[in-house]
DNA sequence: TTGTACGCGTTATCAA
DNA sequence: TTGATAACGCGTACAA
């Protein structure tokens, strides 16, 4: 039952055959067909259904020039945050016709020509890019293969291309306002190591900017957090707690974080040290994970809105496909402040 | 810079010219190399070079009938499970030289056909199928493309393909061993509707054969919840906790959950509730999410080894690529029983 | 060993 | 309005 080598399916030559007339009619009968007459067009419709017949995609690529597939590179599949967007961006493929080519990087920088080039030998009509984005070969291949891209979340210094991201610096203001709204005043913003990475970089500007601006009533610090600063990280975090108690002006600590892997890691350390969220420690991170409200009492976060990311940036690309000309688009989406009891008013439990 | 449209990529043609050899000796020069003079093979290598051609695939896959392309069908990509195990297989595929194309089903079932054909157009060698299984038009979609695939997590009833799974018969057993061993006997498994999908059925059915096999020490009983059920399961769960209260001979009741989405809804139920795991309540679930271990006291878990089963499943295809013609495997993979605090033979916290 | 010519399944040009 | 025929870019018998 499984004899799967050399069934075909039916061929435009098969149908015109079956129809008596020729393989361009049928290929007119999808593509023009108000060329044809209604008698012709209707025995083509026929034998088109008798053989169940649909055209070879690959074929039509081959033809046209198009493809129908976008290709979407993407820098670490295990990131929560890139299949979210991931999953914004197909389905809105989908429903305009395309279908998606995956690849991931697995962060390992330096591939991204690598999987630029694969995707593009494919024929697929323009990119999706979530990647680390040292720039380098990036834009060189992508004109290489002359097709448009959309860039998420970072973007290349220097590529004119369409990008669409979280507005960090909007969202960063309102993290900040909320928390110091809520008498925290001692900050600290923990990033990732910055790196070429736009967004890492943008939010921390915010927030250093935000601070500098109320200076008078905040204080506020950036740290860096690589896999190996661990124990750095769990001493700049009881410094800071020690620092607003030393303050004695009724002052609070708290802590930013930049994404969900590090709100990960500063949520296990504070369940180790015994770091009450919302009383000893104020809390506030960017992206919403599913398991954001488990953490007693509860984390606040800037959700991100990644679906529309996703489906924004898959939109933009398939506008540009259809001809779309109009300049370089620079598409920010505001984030959702979500409050929960990690950056409470007053501390103790709330529900 | 962006002048998109008609830059075109060095044919084979372009090569032979510059080479002085005809389009023959290209080609040969990369599928049989060892037919080719030292002397042509240079020349050819050269041109190669300096125009930078690498072959179309779309057109290769066109001439030959394979294209190096596998179909990852996945019923939903929300889901971390299915996530996880896209990503072993992409990597997988990735190594061997085949680019991944996605489609999700976005749990829309009677879209199987339909994604397969879509794939099955662009001659994509194989599939690797994470989908509901009503099975109707999928083994005849398959057949009717004639193209090899690979079943993961959930089977299909009467398909004969190659099938990669959690051995969740074995872990079933493990899991409830554990927890009866630190004196919980009053058992509860809490799945998904079992509707068709093969992994949710043979956990249930594991679990109610452990139940019965040890009915004079151990009581048990499956709770089907789904989305709308809510407070029916806080209902089961009360009565859960008081049975065991009530049997008088210090027993303790836990809970199984069947996945992660189930244990998302029974750790917020818990918080809500306010029932300590470990403490009032025993826990253990099938997944072990990044999360698992901050929600105190830790949750207990078995870990799927879904990395290697995506990689599984995708060597597992790629090998049928190459020629295997063993009869159709069922590759079950060994779950990993995780313990935490949720699970702990005496109450109280456990780090 | 190398070249010629045809096929893969479409679309598009140009006559008819 | 419809039909040959030539691309599209490549592999491969077959002939040289």
């Amino acid at each position: 039952m499984n004899d799967r080598l050399p069934i075909r399916r039916p061929t435009i030559a098969a149908v015109a055959a079956s129809a008596g007339v020729s393989k361009a009619t049928v290929s007119r009968y999808f593509n023009h067909e108000q060329l044809l007459t209604p008698d012709i067009a209707a025995r083509v419709k026929k034998a088109i259904e008798e053989l169940d017949y649909a055209p070879s995609p690959m074929a039509q690529a081959l033809s046209r020039g198009r493809s129908r597939l976008i290709g979407l590179i993407v820098a670490d599949i295990t990131n929560p945050y890139s299949v979210a967007v991931l999953r914004g961006a197909e389905k809105a493929c989908q429903e305009a016709g395309y279908l998606v080519m995956l690849f991931n990087l697995g962060n390992a920088i330096g591939r991204e020509r690598e999987a630029i080039d694969a995707l593009a030998g494919y024929q697929v009509d323009g990119f999706i890019l979530n990647t680390l984005g040292r720039g380098a070969g990036v834009m060189e291949a992508l004109a290489r293969n002359g097709k448009p891209a959309v860039l998420v979340d970072r973007r290349h210094a220097g590529m004119t291309a369409d990008f669409v991201a979280l507005d960090s610096a909007d969202a960063m203001v309102a993290a900040c306002e909320h928390l110091v709204g809520n008498g925290y005043r001692e900050l600290m913003y923990v990033t990732e190591p910055k790196k070429g990475v736009s967004s890492r970089r943008e939010r921390a500007t915010a927030f250093s900017k935000y601070v500098s601006s109320h200076a008078t009533r905040v204080a506020g610090q950036v740290f860096e957090h690589s896999e190996e600063s661990e124990s750095l990280l769990e001493d700049a975090m009881r410094a800071l707690i020690l620092r607003a108690k030393a303050a004695k002006d009724g002052r609070r600590a708290a802590v930013i974080s930049g994404n969900a892997v590090v709100t990960l890691r500063i949520a296990s350390m504070a369940a180790k040290c015994h770091w009450a969220f919302g009383a000893d420690l104020g809390f506030l991170g960017f992206d919403d994970p599913e398991w954001a409200s488990l953490i007693a009492p509860g984390l606040s976060a800037i959700a991100q809105p990644t679906d529309a990311i996703g489906r924004t940036a898959a939109t933009c690309l398939i506008d540009r496909l259809h001809g779309e000309e109009a300049p370089p688009r620079q598409i920010l989406l505001p984030g959702q402040l979500v409050v929960r009891g990690s950056s409470s008013a007053r501390a103790g439990r709330t529900q």
